[in-house]
DNA sequence: CTGGACTTGGCAAACGCTTGACATAGAAAA
DNA sequence: TTTTCTATGTCAAGCGTTTGCCAAGTCCAG
């Protein structure tokens, strides 16, 4: 192991130069000696060790990252978000999926302080974390994509309603102004966000909505399909069904097609993740964002923040995503069409 | 913080005893003193400071995980087969992501060494590895999924031979004879070995293949349409396809449907994945998984034997995967047809 | 009763690094 | 000249563990 001796030896200086050099310490070195010393550590290969600094500044730039779910197809992309940020600013990540119903968060939580991780990233946790500060030691937290309904100042999640109403809005754009709606899992608190979103959307264009148009899913093909006739055997038959995630508009789809109607032609649909099935679809979906690569990102400068500067302001942060034209809808692909005029109040929905 | 000092305080005992019961050491302790240091930690929620361990030691606990492309679909789940193995022997994973064209992978691994992991695990890694063995600084590694054509012993790879003769097998034994191959990427050698396996099924079921039933795609979708098209265009026409993959089997399942033929009524398919979209697609694709958490157990289990034994016996394994039948090959769902009566040489394709 | 073997436990030296305290040299101020 | 200041470095303590070595106690055979 090459260590810091035998860099000072070579570069002819005292190891606490170099070990300023090598932690940019604001003490001040003179520009040659900084850039010999780099020079050295470069030619022989040192790079500090680690297991030594942290024992001596209580510091590890390990920050451990804890997912309820890694199979949940939104975890890696979050997670690649995070090492982005994270990665770039010389931390590394210990990654642990525990599944929940282990309950045994606490567990390795306690583990991971004994690896003296700097600060916690929790990724689609159904934990309410802030309920158990005492046991992160007082490292910071934060937490990207909360599945529990409860707000959490430390949360990253998706502007559910500006994204809901982004869906909603193309289909008013488009002249549509039956519009059904098939609602996602309701323990989910995203199910509820978006559903408002849709009826605050369809109330600010002022455009009621009759009961039977909106049928509650849960997340899953057969069930969009289920919704899906439903609502085409409602009285007053919808020209448009926008469903709350891709697979129930996928669902929706066959839904369509087995009651012998053509999408977009017939019926208008738009789902939301913009995930695989959206993508390969025929009609391909006209689909909202995730913005989850962002989320990490966002979730990782925060704890960065955290960690370096003493701003204690917290409150949880929003981020939106994009509209994604394809076929289902009827709109020429890749344009979005947004219902300016049929929106009474447009403040709200920027950003 | 609370250290081995005050543990040993309280007990009554010197920091070497509490030391030596912590860490399991079989140095010999009196049963009444190692519980009474066992208790006396648990009360005052002593746990071991891993950086001053390690300091010592120059062993972590800690295992690099070196990916090229987390955004592969198979990465995720090979690292979860990895972690349930490590995890549970009380290893965490530094996961760390470098795209493949950076060619930064030499410094990464110093920044891990740095963290002093005791081994790495490589996923679908494009590196030849062990033409660079000194820079893993003679830590013990292992291959998931190696992408690059070099063999190599430490390496655990999917069957392609035994998994593509699966769905070649399983046509034949529907009776098909007139099977054609539409072929992956070349630069995969994944893909050669593939080809390879039909061939060689082909041939030990004694049937001929002209030539235009081999097509050479590239693994997605408008290339999988491409080739199916040729394909059905050959004089003799073929009774069935076999794709390189599941995105090849769609794009052909398009080609097939718009050339106003039925599968599986006309010409069935069979793809290689088992991915989403063989799940979702009309009809359903069967298909050949790949067993990807398996791989990753198998990995971090070869890792820990290395870890743990002077067991230097090293060859690459290869892990076989599954045929999942659904609605594209004709068969009843879920039932693998094997043909054991058409193919001469039984014996490779086993285990 | 003595000597050896075994059991049990303590001492103290590292491990590689950071950092407060101190040293030196040169320049500017007094 | 002496003092003070700045710029640049060095010294050395100490972070919490592990572990080789030694010491003391106990037991048993001779």
């Amino acid at each position: 192991m090459v260590t810091i001796k035998e860099v000072a030896q070579i570069a002819g200086v005292s190891i606490a130069t170099v070990s300023r050099v090598m932690s940019n310490s604001n003490y001040p070195v003179n520009q040659q000696t900084r850039e010999a010393i780099l020079q050295v550590a470069e030619d022989i290969g040192y790079s500090p060790n680690r297991a030594a600094r942290s024992l001596r500044t209580e510091r590890s730039t390990l920050i451990g990252v804890i997912l309820d779910n890694f199979s949940s197809q939104w975890a890696p992309i979050i997670i690649r978000g995070i090492q982005d940020v994270l990665h770039n600013s010389g931390y590394f990540t210990l990654v642990v999926n525990i599944p929940w119903e282990k309950h045994s968060q606490a567990e390795v939580v306690q583990d991971l302080l004994g690896h003296s991780v700097d600060g916690f990233v929790f990724v689609e946790t159904w934990h309410p974390v802030h309920q158990r500060r005492d046991m992160l030691n007082n490292r910071p937290y934060v937490i990207v994509h909360r599945l529990f309904h409860e707000s959490d100042p430390h949360s990253i999640i998706p502007d559910e309603a500006h994204n809901s109403a982004l869906a909603v809005k193309h289909l008013l754009g488009l002249g549509h102004r039956k519009i059904a709606y098939i609602a996602g899992d309701a323990r989910y608190f995203s199910s509820a966000q978006r559903l408002d979103a849709y009826l605050d959307t369809m109330r600010a264009a002022g455009l009621g909505i009759p009961d039977d148009w909106i049928a509650q899913g849960e997340w899953r093909i057969p069930s969009g399909y289920t919704c899906a006739q439903r609502i085409l055997s409602a009285d007053e038959k919808p020209s448009a069904i926008v469903a709350a995630n891709d697979a129930l508009a996928y669902g929706a789809l066959l839904a369509v097609s087995d009651a012998g109607l053509k999408a977009p032609d017939d019926i208008a649909i738009v789902g939301y993740d913009n995930n695989d099935i959206s993508r390969i679809s025929n009609p391909t979906i006209t689909t909202v964002t995730l913005p989850l690569f962002l989320m990490g990102q966002v979730a990782a400068k925060d704890l960065l923040r955290q960690l370096q500067t003493d701003n204690r302001e917290y409150a949880e942060q929003l981020i939106p995503g994009e509209l994604i034209v394809r076929q289902s809808c009827g709109a020429p692909e890749g344009q979005a069409v947004y219902a300016r005029d049929y929106v009474r109040d447009e403040a709200d929905a920027s950003g």
